[in-house]
DNA sequence: CGTGGTGCTGCAAAGGTTTGCAATGAAGTA
DNA sequence: TACTTCATTGCAAACCTTTGCAGCACCACG
């Protein structure tokens, strides 16, 4: 439906004709076991064998089979992607970096996307345990005990998320949200509603935790609604709840569900800035596009997915996983050394956050702005906001 | 760089006790073959057999070993999906549904990331071929003779980009851009600007070629400025040169370029629509986001990856490709049916396309708006424009 | 009783590669 | 010369599964 088929045509298809190990050796005179040696472990052939048998083997096109290496090695060059929903733009970013890096160290990388269901992610990674060598999982919504459970059957490391005994690629949102509340109180908001995430979130917990912290410790009041879907829509669906809490400022669980808010709130009748200050989590292009452009909490996605990238194929070269012969368990209880790693985050603040109802006048932070903010004012400044500007 | 280890401990870690076929049936007390049978071929073997066989599988956590499958039948389930640029918001989509799409066919997907370079395309195709039944070739920048080529070496689907002999899923953006012309001109504008994407895309030579015709029946000037980078500052960059060009409406080649240019515009103090009327193309989920909201040609990328996943899975249903003796390259120059379908796309109006110079005053088409548009008028209507509106 | 058919199962080869071990020959050492 | 060492290569098993073929038991029919 909704489509024309425009052509329908027959034409010739040459059939790939599947050139193997043998046709070289046959080609270049040698045993099979030479040529695979001159790919496998180029040291222990003959200099002059091993260029003639490349140049057959380039002559004919041949591409070792991974499937019949991984059937002997046991290990696979590839890993896998789990993802909650890589329609949210917070994901593109880590994927684009981890396969990059994947790559550069010679693996493929199979992505799936879970829709945000816990159950689908236990399906994929048992469906993807026997193809790779392990998986990503990021930002995982099911329990951490069938994650340990998981880790068993295939190596894990988990972004966005803390297992114990698991290596665990974090952000910093705790220092993140930190920084935002202290942005806030500082421009002069008392009153400020967190907007929750999904309830399975480590990142959800995380922000909460230090969120109520830093107002405690700046003598405001925070209030927090949720949870909610992480979405635009997540977003715009607390406009209402927002207005009617009469705080004066928002931190919300992360960009996608600022800009909703904004969005919603813009609906009612209620500025941003001028009437309430919003802060998101994820710095996403999209933020610096928008209008007001977004104050935000960067997460710094791309240095994730490469980090998570490493350790997975660090942890991997150590342990090659069990093939020839070994019949049961080889290396049942093998010690194995995980890390875990937090990545800073960093306040960008853009046009999105301003004065609150206690602000000092005597230290104009940001110039009130007119209804029709022309803001040519450059791309935001990125600010390693760490500590200063607590309140009064 | 920028990260800090927070704990480094060692834990047991239960090793993969990989179980086969055979342990299989050890327990069931059958032989291998018919395990085998119990999963590939269940109507062979005897029900209470089944029933044995299956909970003896499920007892041990027994998953079909995918590879050694694939290495017999040739068939490895899988499929490559080779994109443009994944951070690119016009690929999520397409990306999500392929990959849900050939989930539910019980294929999973490796994606890899070109970064816009036609040579890492081919690469990745030599790497892929072997490790997949087929690839999904999307916005390819590599030459059509080079695809055809590569398609000898495994089953290729080629998405927005047209190659005889090919399978191939297009959106009709000729089409698309003729109904922005119309729009454009219908609104009073007779001198338009067309921002041209990459040169090597075919959905830029189609643009062209519709904008153009479509510019000389509506009796307006088409200037075409590019070609250009498909991004947020390949369309800041060329603001300027729009201002210069006297043009009052603009069709890019993207919305990620025509918020870029609305962008570039804003800081030149051009206002959109007032003074420049702004059509991307794409319906991204951003243009809806932005302000003032964008007028786009919505291209149907959900429909399209799943309509790609079909057809190449139906191709490959029909011919499975060599293995099981047959040595020699079994079928060279087999007839294959190929099918090329066009896509729908939709005309979507919302904020940034405005009256121009020469629009009737008679018929207030949309109220001139004033500076402050505060715009809570609902979402866009999609309009299915086609051929209607054509200039006076 | 013989014949043919059917339903189920076992046997063994095959798929492409890796790799421990053995064989070969040459060079070096005593 | 005899023995060791080393570099290079060949041999064959192994990885896990699928599948054509053959065997077996059983039933029905003539």
């Amino acid at each position: 439906m909704g489509h024309t088929c425009v052509t329908a045509t027959t034409s010739d298809e040459g059939a790939a004709v599947p050139v193997t190990i043998r046709d070289v050796a046959r080609a270049s005179g040698v045993h099979i076991s030479t040529v695979s040696r001159t790919f496998s472990a180029p040291h222990l052939v003959n200099p002059e064998t091993r260029v003639r048998v490349l140049a057959c083997a380039e002559d004919l096109g041949y591409r070792p089979n991974r499937a019949a290496r991984a059937l002997i090695t046991g290990r696979t060059h590839n890993i896998g992607l789990i993802i909650a929903d890589i329609a949210n733009p917070f994901f593109p970013p880590l994927i684009k970096a981890a396969e990059s890096q994947a790559r550069h160290r010679d693996y493929h990388v199979f992505v799936a996307d879970t829709n945000e269901d816990p159950t689908a992610e236990e399906e994929l990674v048992h469906a993807l345990a026997k193809q790779v060598d392990g998986v990503l999982l990021c930002s995982p919504r099911m329990s951490n005990s069938l994650i340990e459970q998981l880790s068993r059957e295939v190596p894990l490391v988990v972004v966005n998320r803390q297992v114990t005994g698991l290596p665990c690629v974090l952000m910093d949102v705790g220092q993140g949200a930190r920084s935002a509340i202290e942005h806030l109180v500082g421009l002069g908001h008392r009153s400020i509603a967190l907007l929750g995430g999904p309830r399975s979130s480590w990142t959800n917990r995380e922000m909460r935790r230090a969120a109520g912290a830093a107002a405690r410790a700046g003598g405001a009041e925070l209030t927090v609604l949720g949870p909610n879907a992480p979405t635009e829509v997540g977003g715009s669906a607390v406009a209402e709840q927002v207005r009617r809490s009469g705080v004066s400022a928002v931190l919300a669980y992360n960009d996608l569900m600022a800009i909703g808010l904004i969005e919603g709130l813009d609906a009612l009748g209620v500025r941003v800035p001028q009437e309430v200050s919003v802060v998101g989590v994820d710095d996403i292009t999209l933020s610096r596009l928008t209008r007001p452009k977004l104050t935000t909490v960067a997460t710094p996605t791309g240095a994730a997915g490469r980090t998570a990238v490493d350790m997975l194929l660090q942890q991997d070269i150590e342990s090659p996983r069990g093939a020839r012969g070994s019949g049961a368990g080889t290396a049942i209880g093998v010690r194995r050394t995980t890390a875990q790693v937090m990545l800073q985050t960093d306040l960008v603040i853009r046009d999105s956050t301003g004065p609150g109802p206690y602000a000092r006048p005597a230290r104009p932070l940001a110039a009130p702005r007119g209804p029709d903010p022309h803001c040519p004012a450059g791309p935001g400044i990125p600010t390693a906001a760490t500590g200063d500007a607590v309140a009064s």
